[in-house]
DNA sequence: GTATGTGTTAAACGTACGTTTTAATTATGT
DNA sequence: ACATAATTAAAACGTACGTTTAACACATAC
């Protein structure tokens, strides 16, 4: 019988369980075995394991950087039209509010947000690689952006400060699975429009402050 | 020939493999190979690999969560005398300061730190039961004192703002390793105090900024 | 000197892995 | 309908893994 889609289901499976596990803790034979499809399906489709990686990576970074830097081009072009300099809040929600927002759409896009929570966490891993080359781009309009809003730091306390903002998100992009530590009268799963500001709140005071 | 320094020469190249390749993509014998030892070693000495992992973890992380609760313990006991509230920025001080200063002991302390990055970027892993089992009293304490020195905040606010603050921890604890995408001007190597100030800068004005 | 305990070594164990091969099956184009 | 390409299926490939075994070396104690 013919599965039209083995592609996607196996892109499915392999998403969720790099995520859950790490790479190199599965196995295609997992993956092939949650999907429902042959083992030799993902050389077939894919080539290798690397590449899958690669695959299940793209399929929603890609989309995801384009909202990002769409948001942000319209932004800065709304700015040039006003004479504003855009706020370092509006700046930072351009990344963080798609991101945030795409965890909401299921528990497929749950799962990819995850995975970049952990690619994060690898900087020499093989994922990293394949993450630095799609991210770049943004990241360096991103600094760029920043740096006009926040014409009084330093290249330096600017630069760390980023990476202590963006830290933080992929902290909580990983952390949002059910953890234990979760004290009472907390409530771990916010409205996404609450959490955004609730991170903002945070980033942009440890972004706008003078030493 | 008899080395009695087998066990530590393990643990040396574990930690050192272990925080660059990743748990699962490290094997014994890479280990034995690095620390001239031969491959039952390791299963003589510790049992098993999971073991070995554990060890690495407990023979750094338990002396530096002692210092961490000393500092802190001092910190209250302090304030408690004078009558004062600690600030927040001493409280985090306690918890942030030791753990960077670590870093600057040499390359075997470098590799450790940015081990326990890697581990809290895998809830689900095994590395992560065994590093919060030792974490949960220090945690707890931590939580407790900041609750009382940011009396504004309610616990749903509070619980964030110090994963948020612990997230960007964890990211530059992994981040220090050279690596692409640094611009110029900016300086990686900066002296340990000046990087605490740095951080506390960012994260004790997240912390205390009124929504 | 012999016995005992600790540590080391080399070799092999069974298992699981990513990948490849070959054949069968299904879809597509004319 | 038939030929051709695309996909699926089962099986086996060689390799690397964590672990175990059994022989060996070298202490210390009697």
């Amino acid at each position: 019988m013919s599965q039209p889609d083995t592609k996607q289901r196996i892109l499915n499976a392999a998403e969720h369980l790099f995520s859950r596990d790490g790479y190199h803790a599965t196995s295609l034979r997992s993956i092939t075995t949650m999907a429902t499809v042959n083992l030799a399906a993902v050389n077939y489709h894919f080539g290798s394991k690397e590449a899958l990686l690669e695959a299940v990576i793209i399929r929603r970074l890609d989309p995801l950087n384009e909202i990002r830097l769409g948001q942000l081009e319209a932004l800065l072009k709304k700015s040039e039209e006003t004479e504003e300099v855009p706020t370092c809040r509006n700046i930072l929600r351009t990344f963080v509010e798609p991101t945030l927002r795409l965890r909401q759409q299921g528990a497929d896009a749950e799962d990819f947000i995850a995975l970049i929570g952990r690619i994060l966490a690898e900087p020499r891993g093989l994922a990293m690689t394949i993450f630095m080359a799609h991210m770049e781009p943004l990241m360096n309009r991103l600094f760029q952006a920043l740096a006009v809003s926040l014409p009084g730091l330093s290249r330096q306390t600017l630069f760390w400060r980023v990476h202590f903002a963006l830290g933080s998100l992929s902290h909580i992009m990983r952390y949002h699975e059910r953890h234990a530590m979760v004290p009472e009268g907390v409530n771990i799963d916010m409205p996404v429009d609450a959490f955004v500001d609730l991170f903002l709140d945070f980033a942009v005071a440890g972004m706008e402050v003078t030493q």
